[in-house]
RNA sequence: GGGCCUCUAGCUCAAUGGGCAGAGCUGCGGACUUUUAAUCCGUAGGUUGUGGGUUCGAGUCCCACGGGGCCCA
């Protein structure tokens, strides 16, 4: 025990933390600072490694239960498991990505005195180093059999227990342990990246511009949502987070980039669940001479890639099989909420009866709320939720978005559709308001609610309103929420999709 | 905003009706040259989320606060 005791140590005086720290870390600090008086190093800068462990895996898995080669290799990865049997010891080496490799350090090949050091130095999660020939062992696992190994980095924490679950807060707060020991949390990283690679790809092949625009904003628009607030001390201004990307892009096409998209995150000060976080990734995506039509054509393609990126078209969700191979139904607005409240109703419908007829099944409606607010509240309460199959759902009131254009042939509608997948919004799209009095109306109306006390309304954004007054192509618009896609297509919450997600402080 | 549940060792979890705070893994010491969550023997590890209160005695009961979760609005 005097070995391991730090009141005995010679080295532990000098750690950099002795007092009130866990046994095991205690432990640990020892074991680095006795790594260092060897004249060893316990995080050296480069170790001699020639294979990754996959390439190992790949190159000599073909080897029969007990066969040796004279192949020497030199590998490195976490230590995942230990089995120490005197004079034969065992670890389980794990790669970033995963893939394991036994590395075995016998007596007679190590020597004594790097046995004993492995014995007492090294511990689960360590990375280390092992130089030695590919063997299979007798029970038909393929390993490294060491001629010598090195610490690669020694690890001070203790590794949670890899044959429990980590608790769902451990799994957010400290998620660089999660990805260590759960496979599902790696393969979580590695599946955004490849949606994100295929939604890319899809832009690209139509020929699309990826740019990108400002995230701190003077004035914030292109969406119904409250800001975060921030300060430019240069300036001494006032300035926002962006809430969305709609009203650069819509300047870019102006200027001529006529098929242009950004991926970015956008900032909402709102409500925080498992379905909401504070920030998030959009997709918007913007193209000249196209409209609503041009936008779901994009979309599907988009989402049919992302889906072929993680591997499956037909989707499991909470409220049944989502096949996205199916046909996307095109549906009305008014027709579906008509069909849910079992009785005719449209844009024309008087407010108060509108209302009845919704309080009849079980909304509650604002008293402050006009017959187009009632009717959207209204659908995304009983009808969106219904809606299991992908669904543009399509010619929406106009006080839905006050940037999409008036229905060419339906009074009182927009050119705008939301595309509604396991009973979620997952994108919307609209062909664009590109008349600069009418956009200017319609931003007035939205800054006199802002000023009225509408967190939620938009501020009037002059140099966005005089970009349009060069004339904005006809356009169409498209925006999609990434990680929304993301949960969609692997089943699961918003804290799983995003690496690091939004956690309050601990105590 | 309202209601309910939850917080105990590094990790995952126990603890009868209020009566000495425990287990597995991890750690430490020992045995073991083919192990696979190795096994066996021994052993250490705690401000029970925080602060109050009731009580001879609180992980347990009460109050407040903080973190997490579920349901409702």
């Amino acid at each position: 025990m005097s070995q391991a005791d730090p009141a005995s140590s010679t080295t532990t005086a000098s750690a950099p933390q002795s007092g009130d720290v866990p046994e095991q870390v205690r432990v640990r600090l020892d074991k680095r600072a006795r790594l260092e008086d060897d004249g060893g190093l316990a995080y050296p800068a480069a170790v001699p490694v020639t294979h990754q462990i996959a390439e190992v895996r790949d190159g000599w898995g073909h080897l029969a239960a007990g066969e040796e080669t004279p192949d020497a290799v030199g590998v490195a990865g976490r230590v995942v498991f230990i089995r120490n049997t005197g004079k034969l010891c065992f670890a389980s080496l794990q790669s970033g990505s995963g893939e394991r490799l036994q590395v075995m350090l016998s007596r007679a090949e190590v020597g004594e005195e790097a046995l004993d050091r492995w014995k007492q130095l090294v511990d689960l999660g360590d990375h280390v180093f092992v130089r030695g020939r590919v063997v299979s062992s007798r029970r038909g696992e393929l390993s490294v059999m060491a001629a010598e190994w090195r610490m690669a980095s020694k690890a001070l924490r203790p590794l949670p227990v890899l044959h429990k679950e980590l608790s769902e807060e451990e799994r957010v707060r400290r998620r660089y342990v999660d990805l260590i020991v759960r496979d599902d949390a790696r393969a979580m990283v590695r599946d955004r990246a490849a949606v994100m690679r295929a939604i890319r790809g899809v832009l690209e092949d139509d020929e699309y511009v990826e740019v990108e625009t400002p995230i701190l904003q003077t004035v914030h628009g292109g969406a119904a949502a409250r800001p975060f607030h921030t300060h430019l001390n240069a300036f001494d201004l006032p300035m926002s987070l962006r809430i969305a990307l709609e009203l650069y892009l819509k300047r870019a096409v102006v200027g001529g980039i006529e098929r242009v998209y950004e991926i970015g995150r956008v900032f909402r000060n709102e409500g925080v669940d498992s379905t909401h976080s504070p920030e998030f990734t959009m997709l918007e995506a913007y193209q000249a001479y196209g409209d609503q039509h041009t936008m779901a054509d994009l979309t599907q393609r988009v989402i049919l890639a992302a889906a072929d990126a993680v591997g499956e078209r037909r989707l499991s969700s909470a409220r049944g099989e989502v096949d996205l191979d199916g046909d996307w139904r095109w549906l009305p607005f008014y027709d579906a909420l008509s069909a849910t409240l079992g009785a005719d109703v449209d844009i024309t419908t008087e407010r108060d009866r509108l209302a009845s007829l919704v309080e009849e099944h079980g909304v509650t409606v604002d008293p402050s709320w006009d017959s187009q607010k009632v009717a959207l509240e209204a659908f995304s309460e009983i009808v969106e939720p219904q809606l299991l199959q992908p669904t543009f759902v399509c010619d929406y009131p106009a006080a839905a978005q006050p940037l999409a254009r008036p229905h060419r042939e339906k009074p009182g509608l927009i050119e705008a559709w939301d595309l509604i997948i396991g009973g979620t919004e997952r994108a919307t799209a609209f062909t664009e308001l590109v008349d600069p009095v009418v956009q200017r109306q319609r931003l007035t109306e939205q800054s006199l609610r802002a000023a009225a006390g509408d967190a939620e309304a938009m501020q009037l954004d002059e140099d966005f309103l005089r970009a349009l007054e060069h004339a904005a192509p006809p356009m169409g618009g498209m925006g999609l929420g990434i990680d929304r896609l993301l949960m969609l297509l692997t089943g699961t919450g918003i804290r799983e999709t995003v690496l690091f997600p939004f956690v309050r402080p601990e105590a």
